[in-house]
DNA sequence: TAGATTGTTAATCGATTAACAATC
DNA sequence: TAGATTGTTAATCGATTAACAATC
């Protein structure tokens, strides 16, 4: 149990401990040690009782895990415990899909609203939640006190929506715009895009090294040509 | 250049490269140092540096690199130089934006078909792109010689999926059900899932250093009632 | 008590940063 | 030549794994 900050690659897992316990908690098993949650997870055990360990000692040696009583730890520390109020930013396809997705799936978020400057969605509901103006969007975080912010725009127009809904006091933003956002201090930005995921999957569809390969030959071939130019 | 296999970290950053070189590209740039790379990602103008070499020498001591000629090296080695033909198994709200995003926006895949088990979507389009089947989805990853899908079937139906399509010849998955997918040999499986990634997030956005303060205080207390008890 | 598994410290591994010679 | 910036080697930092005492 430190008091220092615990490091991203933790806190990115803590989540897939939660979501695994949820899993476990459904199929009435009450006790896991670290060695099923590695095999659930693909962590190995020591990471996962270490990462646990940064927060408090909520096993029982020789035993296990209690799922019910780490997932309910889990949930406070990760911030779950109370539903997390959230707006999302763009109401095209993938903002729609977002909505749409947490509205039913994730059980720990409270999606308030979606915003768009498009006059033709605005009016509109997504399930249940309305597509709002974007002019609103500060009045709708301050009444809500909400912190927490999905951004689906397009990359030209994602610095201003940062820049307006940090001004009104959203601290952590979900970006799914290609591009570096910049955001006052204190504020938290966590990129997901899509294309870049797809393309580095891309890295791997092909054999790695003979491509690589070929590679390094045409610049071989490209530096003999040089040379020979030179003699 | 090593010929050793190149790390995940690596690679997921190469696609941040291209786009930055896409968009200085567009604005006419033709020379760029690893300073200004660095300024755009956000890396260390170092780590960009060290990344690049992993696979050549691309640039010009004393000026920095050719933005085209990085690009083209760039599209080679990620395996981008030709279009990746692609499939997304699930035509719901998440697939169908996915099939929209990249058919518009990545320039550098080439989604084939969308499969879905729904009677009531196959034989739809989304955009040009027909949604059929699954039962054609052999068929078609051969017919097409297929190497990358997309699948944003629900947690239930992944793993089948996956065992189905790896058979026909996908080597890379791009997966977005929130499970644990178990894949034969060299399969490359990359997991994007956004319910984890809002989780993360929530975490950060509220004072971390209170709330586990507040954490460690409850454990305490709960410490001192059982001493208490034992005594 | 014997067996099992946690929590924690030490050892290892890998990734990032610093430094600088090479060279345009 | 002087200034700039790459490519690469060495030093540092952080994260993972190994090991094991504590303890149920």
């Amino acid at each position: 149990m430190t008091s220092r900050n615990v490091s991203k690659t933790v806190v990115k897992r803590l989540p897939v401990y939660l979501r695994i316990l949820d899993n476990l908690i459904l199929r009435d098993v009450e006790i896991v040690s670290s060695r099923g949650l590695s095999l659930e997870s693909g962590f190995s055990a020591e990471q996962i009782r270490k990462d646990l360990a940064y927060f408090g000692a909520f096993g029982t040696r020789g035993t296990g895990y209690n799922t019910a009583y780490l997932r309910e730890k889990l949930l406070k520390i990760i911030g779950l415990d109370q539903k997390t109020r959230v707006i999302v930013i763009g109401a095209g396809h993938l903002g729609t899909a977002l909505t749409r997705y947490n509205a039913v799936k994730n059980l720990y978020v409270d999606i308030i609203a979606v915003f768009d400057r498009d006059r033709r969605v605005v009016g509109q509901n997504i399930g249940q939640i309305p597509v709002l103006p974007f002019e609103r969007a500060p009045e709708i975080i301050r009444e809500h006190g909400i912190k927490v912010a999905l951004i689906t725009v397009p990359e030209a127009a994602a610095q201003r929506v940062v820049d307006e809904i940090t001004a009104h006091g959203i601290t952590a933003i979900l970006n799914f715009a290609p591009a570096k956002l910049h955001a006052p201090e204190g504020v938290h930005i966590q990129n997901s895009d899509l294309t870049i995921d797809l393309q580095s999957l891309i890295y791997y569809s092909t054999a790695e090294k003979e491509r690589l390969s070929r590679l390094q030959k045409e610049a071989e071939e490209a530096k003999s040509q040089k040379m020979l130019k030179l003699d």
